[in-house]
DNA sequence: GTTATATGAAGACTATAGTCCGTAGATCAA
DNA sequence: TTGATCTACGGACTATAGTCTTCATATAAC
């Protein structure tokens, strides 16, 4: 029954740390990256999968290597 | 005009050569990963973008650490 | 109060990820 | 030659990535 998609829930939070950290709206973000502000959200929410293409934009936008990207979303959640 | 997406292509590249690598047949990696095999052709000669998901699959398929699965596509293509 | 910014969320839509059927050509072994 | 395995490729299909518009709510000004 569960759908358990792990990494769709911690990209979300990666996706969301990182951005916050960075001090950009979603819209911001959006804009940079050429994606919508309403998917960014969804992206955030854990209710959309990037694809690869799209995960690497988004780590250039970001400024992040998408290797490291990818690195954080196997890390167990710790909250600060 | 050009639609370049260098990961597609890069993709392809490194998932055959991991594949084969691992002395797998499309098949045989299809089945391990869940997809169709004709999906996997897809991937290997570019026609196709895996969501992170995908991505994910196919390195545990491969026994490669996704970061790591991810760094070889930003690398140079050096024919052997 | 109002105005501006930021985000969630829903609905209708288009593009593409991924499936499933088949056919054909190449290679290699018996 | 026959049979088995592997892969490319096509077409038709379903599921979902990603867009666009709109409305609602929260917050922080002033």
């Amino acid at each position: 029954m569960s759908n358990t998609e792990p990494y769709t829930d911690s990209l979300g939070r990666v996706l969301r740390s990182q951005r916050v950290q960075k001090s950009l709206s979603q819209e911001e973000l959006a804009h940079r990256v050429g994606l919508d502000r309403t998917y960014i959200s969804l992206l955030e929410r854990g209710l959309r999968q990037p694809t690869l293409g799209t995960l690497v934009k988004l780590s250039k936008a970001l400024e992040i290597q998408p290797e490291d990207f990818v690195a954080e979303l196997g890390r167990p959640y710790l909250a600060d």
